[in-house]
DNA sequence: CGAAAATACGAAAACGTTTTCGGTTATGAA
DNA sequence: TTCATAACCGAAAACGTTTTCGTATTTTCG
């Protein structure tokens, strides 16, 4: 029941604890029959090394920290999981909080993990986050930091994103397109650089062919959830607004918006067209499949454990690597919520 | 840069080492002056703790491991984050790492969590976990486990679990009371218990309301994907087989099944109803909407932990609780996949 | 006033590892 | 044989905490 330490392998043959330690670590002024020997006891007694020992001795933890506003989500989950198993791959384990969208919270989250002494962090914003004092003070300490998806300008550290400006835009002109002249936005919270960004991208793509922007148009869905999209396409109908597209900031508001054309009997895409973003699983599995913006969540996950780890590194190394900002590539993928034809098309980016 | 040490608070006020740690612990052996001395010290210099001294000290980590088959899932979502927020509540972090339902990357993962000293472990088993020692070996180091929804009957551990048996029973009788005669049962992989009981639960709700089973009807889904569903339901119509009733292993599969169904022109509930399983959030935005059986993963979450940090506590105090197993509550929601009567009901169970 | 009791503090060991540095023995060369 | 060198091993410090136990000082009370 109790473990096994390397004392006990010392004791029992007849040796030092240094030179037990040392063998193990295959350490040159070791003999190679005294080696094998160590190696023989340490197996059988199933020696495991005393983490806790070792990271006090060493100082890291092989741990590093990750904030998520939201762990049940397809693509924040795609992303956990892709950490998790890269992490996993380099011998680190991953400690999980999540947020809740809520900046009091992940300000003590942030301050348990550095009380647990990670060697490293990866966070992506709460929606409304303002103060970053507890990000400085991560800096503050040297602890890499690597920002993903909701990020800060104001931090100094690298972070992995994705063009939404440029994502906005090119779904809105896909829709344009297809024919669409009068674009709705089903727009994100006032706050994350997110919502701001691919409102823009909307704005953007509209003014550069040729249609109006009116900001009647535009409905803001805060939270991010399927309710906002039934009640905001609900509005839409019963105002009778002359509407025939729409970019939903998320997938989810987007079938939300779908289940109320769906039941009001309002055909997609005949009537109406509409697309969604991020390219959730469930989205092509509706009626009619959703078109959307593929932005992939496993590759995203893989860049910012591989940036992180290699700033882990660097640190080791004494050196101190410069920031980086990597934007991840999106496209748009276009099926029966907004064309005619069954065909689904992809339309690179 | 470098983080402060009870040695420097104590140098810095001119007493020891050992005061300055009592003073913070609040010991009745320290005056209240002092105590406030060395309280406003550590405040000032921004005092935390190094956790791996204390761990090495204390024995216990505060940290607990959580082995799940899969994260991007609405049902382990949502228990991974109940257990989160549960956890952090009492001061616990939670590791998780993710099986990908492999036997022995879970094998791995059980000693990499023994050796990072865990003070506890929470696990849902791959499907084909069938060697159980790397579970017997946390038994015998005496390390509080707990495992819930897919779990082996063989290991003496609290278990946090549903009635899969009685909830597959209600579903399908809840088919056979909308009238349904001839029922197809999309049942999941062969090995773990889940499947099984599902499956036996369904075999006797049909003998039980004098519906002959046939095993033709029963089509197996492994692993338990949407694709599974559609390829399923696409065989049922081409085989021209005379079902009217559809009892789905999972809600992913349900939908795959809806997806033919609505594309073939299939109607729903009319020619055929279907109910799913989990009571996934998206189960509520399809068209049809699709019933269900709620399986609420955040209670399960709750207890999981709650039973786990009831063993943490136990054994804090040299004792050691009977293993116990809880199932928690179930519910048949009937909505427009199964009804033709546009109000969704909930029959309790 | 003197003894007993209460109060406040600190010395030191312990947790299990890593790593430096010095020492001992064996090896080889002169 | 002698000395330099290489090969191997171990003593000991260090990481930062917690906690026991002893001691010195003060207080209490007969």
């Amino acid at each position: 029941m109790e473990q096994v330490t390397l004392k006990q392998i010392a004791e029992y043959l007849g040796i030092s604890i240094a030179t037990v330690s040392k063998a193990l670590k295959d350490y040159p002024d070791v003999s190679q029959k005294t080696k094998a020997l160590v190696k023989a006891e340490a197996e059988r007694l199933n020696y495991q090394p005393n983490s806790f020992a070792v990271n006090l001795r060493t100082k890291e933890s092989r741990t590093i920290g990750l904030i998520i506003p939201e762990v049940v989500h397809f693509f924040f989950g795609n992303i956990v999981r892709a950490i998790i198993t890269q992490a996993e791959k380099k011998g680190y384990l991953v400690i999980i909080l999540q947020s809740d969208d809520n900046p009091e919270l992940e300000k003590k989250q942030i301050d348990l993990l550095i009380s647990k002494r990670v060697d490293g962090i990866m966070i992506s914003l709460a929606n409304n986050t303002v103060d970053t004092s507890h990000l400085q003070k991560v800096m503050r300490l040297g602890i890499p930091l690597v920002m993903f998806d909701k990020i800060s300008k104001l931090i100094p550290c690298s972070k992995i994103i994705i063009d939404d400006r440029k994502a906005a835009y090119e779904a809105t002109k896909h829709l344009i397109d297809q024919g669409c002249t009068k674009i709705a936005h089903f727009r994100g919270p006032l706050l994350p650089q997110n919502s701001i960004d691919r409102f823009l991208g909307y704005k953007k793509a509209l003014e550069d062919h040729g249609l109006e922007y009116n900001s009647k148009h535009v409905f803001l869905c805060d939270p991010i959830i399927y309710e906002k999209g039934r009640e905001h396409a609900a509005a839409l109908l019963d105002q009778d607004m002359d509407i025939d597209g729409i970019f939903a900031n998320t997938d989810m508001v987007a079938i939300g918006a779908l289940s109320v054309f769906n039941e009001r009997g309002v055909k997609v895409p005949e009537h109406l067209k509409i697309i969604g973003f991020s390219n959730w699983f469930i989205s092509s599995a509706m009626t009619p499949t959703l078109s959307t913006v593929d932005q992939d969540g496993i590759k995203m996950g893989k860049k910012v454990f591989k940036r992180l780890f290699k700033e882990l590194q660097a640190k080791k190394n004494g050196q101190i690597l410069p920031p980086e900002t990597i934007a991840m590539p999106t496209k748009v993928i276009g099926r029966g919520s907004s064309m005619l034809s069954k065909t689904a098309v992809a339309a690179k980016s």
